[in-house]
RNA sequence: UGUCCCGUGGUGUAACUGGCAACACGUCUGACUCUGAAUCAGAAGAGUUCAGGUUCGACCCCUGACGGGACAACCA
């Protein structure tokens, strides 16, 4: 008997048996107080200064997942408050990443839209004797900002007045001085444990062309003073961070709390690891710059358009957001988890092809000279609906290298000689002789077929150990592969010697690229059409393709525990 | 040696807010299979960083250590 007292589902989604993430009990508690009505009012941030990566799809997710499940609204919000470093060409890669991953905003907005009005909010801070105009170098403002364990001192100029100091904020947005000649501080505490708080700079004079303001300002905010505020003007409920903006938050409140606004919640979480790649906007900039890849939507990149020219769904990495959760606690996702995800959507969706990556020549001695038939294989044996294509076959096909072993292994069923193997969706064959080059390698193999164990005919049941898949080398269609691996060897590409930094932990293998034989349904296909070659993993059609010689990239191998060469 | 945050199997996240730890990935078995995939069944693996305290009882509360992270850009 359960106990009438007991609150039921706390700490439980209603309907669901999933226990909340610690940010869902926050916003379920503030709805249950009505701390901001019942409104859940969340948004994406990002600076237009990059790539959205991965570790932004998580707070992606995060934000508009928060906002769809409490029937709330998510805004894109691009913080563009240093012109010199950003651009409509990152604005425009973020809205389209944000769309691919199954996202809409409600309101498309620009923290320079609110420049006016955070200009207002530094002269009411300046009215209220709360901000000054400093004249120190950014030097003297490092040096006397004090360290870590010891106070700061207050700037000589802290003590004008606040008509001086109205007068000349005026003059800087006016124009009348140099870039870096003066700044507006707010006045707070040079002696607080919070270095954040020792009179931080508001505004800079910044002589720089704005990629959406055009040459209306000469003077910008720093993102301290606009990031907050602007939450705070969009009436966000819960504005959600990473970890390292936890120390900024008394800096904010005192912002909101001196210039007496509305005031969001902000709640910190940790960012996205995943081992084997790095993740910071810095060292991915300078990947592409130095040519390490090919650009920022290279394949081996942990970038939204990258991944997606891998191969990854949308739904592949809204699942692995919401798997690997959220909390406070520094983490590093193993990436077979995000490799699951992917290989659990895929699987569902993707079309069946037959390719050989490694071509060993295999001739039906007993099949007609120019005999040849169309075939039915399974699309998608995980989606019946999906129906059968038609593949041709023939005297001779290509199989892989690997589906043979001269001299058997312990416990390898694919083909061997004296042994038979079933090719996939055709006959069950068996191998007769090995045909070697002078060299000693292998020419050709020598089999015969059981015409009776075609596919649907009566012998097709016949147990045989292995299916190993082919190409009919009279229909082959040459394409190029792109084989893919991990973009740095060890776990933690931070690890490193002394001296040498994480490039000294590049895989020189994360990309190879080979020529294959696919059967000619791979025609049909279109750039960021998923395919999985069968036994071998998951391919995505690149824009490089074309009709003549369509291009794959390989997204994730099939999970195996006998050993792969490909 | 300042302030703040964090510390649960290999990895990540839970544990109804005090009743001796669950789920997922990974790993390993076995079944099935015209993909050594998928699917299905099962196993191993933590006693919750450590030491005290409160309590009948602590992953959960308190204290202290230890360990990890963040913060001193006119970057975001």
């Amino acid at each position: 008997m359960e106990d009438p007292n007991k609150q039921p589902n706390s700490g439980q989604t209603a309907g669901e048996n999933k226990s909340l993430n610690f940010i869902e009990q926050i916003i379920e508690e503030d709805i249950r107080t009505e701390k901001y009505g019942k409104r859940v009012h969340t948004r994406f941030p990002p600076e237009p200064n990059g790539y959205l990566h991965i570790g932004h799809a998580k707070s992606i997710c995060l934000n508009f997942g928060l906002s769809k499940k409490y029937g709330g609204k998510c805004n894109l919000r691009f913080d563009d408050t240093n012109p010199t470093k950003e651009d409509t060409e990152y604005v425009d890669s973020i809205k389209e990443d944000v769309k691919w991953l199954g996202f809409d905003w409600d309101g498309e907005y620009y923290a320079s839209d609110y420049f006016e009005t955070l200009y207002e909010y530094a002269v009411k801070l300046i009215k209220k004797g709360k901000a000054y105009v400093c004249d120190l170098t950014q030097e003297e403002i490092a040096a006397t900002r004090g360290t870590v364990t010891t106070a700061g001192t207050l700037s000589p100029f802290a003590q004008r007045s606040i008509d001086e100091n109205l007068d000349l904020f005026a003059r800087m947005r006016k124009g009348e001085f140099e870039d870096g000649t003066k700044v507006l501080r707010a006045r707070i505490d040079m002696a607080s444990p919070n270095m954040l708080l020792r009179d931080p700079i508001l505004y800079r004079i910044l002589h720089a062309e704005h990629h959406r303001t055009g040459n209306d300002w000469c003077i910008y905010p720093m993102y301290d003073f606009a990031h907050g505020q602007c939450d705070s003007i969009e009436h966000i409920t819960h504005s959600i961070c990473t970890l390292e903006f936890e120390v900024h938050r008394p800096l904010y409140e005192w912002f909101i709390k001196e210039l007496e606004i509305y005031a969001p919640q902000q709640i910190e979480f940790a960012r996205l690891n995943i081992n084997y790649t790095v993740m910071s906007k810095r060292k991915l900039l300078s990947l592409v710059q130095e040519n390490v890849v090919n650009s920022w939507d290279d394949p081996r990149m942990p970038t939204i358009c990258g991944l997606r020219r891998r191969g990854y769904t949308p739904e592949a990495l809204q699942n692995f957001a919401e798997i690997i959760s959220v909390a406070k606690r520094d983490n590093v996702i193993d990436v077979s988890l995000l490799e699951h995800c992917l290989r659990e959507d895929l699987n569902k969706k993707a079309q069946r092809v037959m390719a050989v990556l490694n071509p060993i020549k295999l001739i039906l001695t007993n099949y007609p000279e120019n005999g040849e038939e169309l075939l039915d294989a399974v699309n998608n044996p995980e989606d019946i609906s999906t129906g059968l294509r038609k593949v041709p076959f023939s005297r001779e096909l290509f199989i892989d290298q690997d589906d043979f072993m001269e001299v058997p292994q312990h416990k390898f069923f694919r083909l061997s000689p004296g042994n038979e193997v079933r090719l996939k969706s055709a006959y069950i064959i068996r191998c007769n002789d090995v045909i070697k080059n002078a060299d000693g390698s292998i020419k050709e193999l020598h089999c015969t077929y059981d015409a009776n164990t075609r596919t649907g005919l009566s012998d097709s049941n016949r147990k045989v150990k292995g299916t190993i898949h082919w190409v009919s080398v009279r229909h082959a269609v040459e394409i190029e592969t792109r084989l893919y691996d991990k973009l740095f060897l060890p776990e933690n590409p931070e690890d490193i010697e002394e001296g040498e930094d994480f490039r000294s932990n590049l895989n020189p293998d994360s990309l190879k690229i080979t020529s294959s034989f696919a059967e000619p349904f791979i025609k049909n296909m279109k750039p960021l059409d998923k395919v999985q070659f069968e036994r071998v993993g998951y391919f995505c059609v690149d824009a490089d393709s074309t009709s003549e010689k369509p291009v794959l990239n390989k997204t994730v191998g099939l999970k195996g525990s006998w050993q792969k060469t490909v």
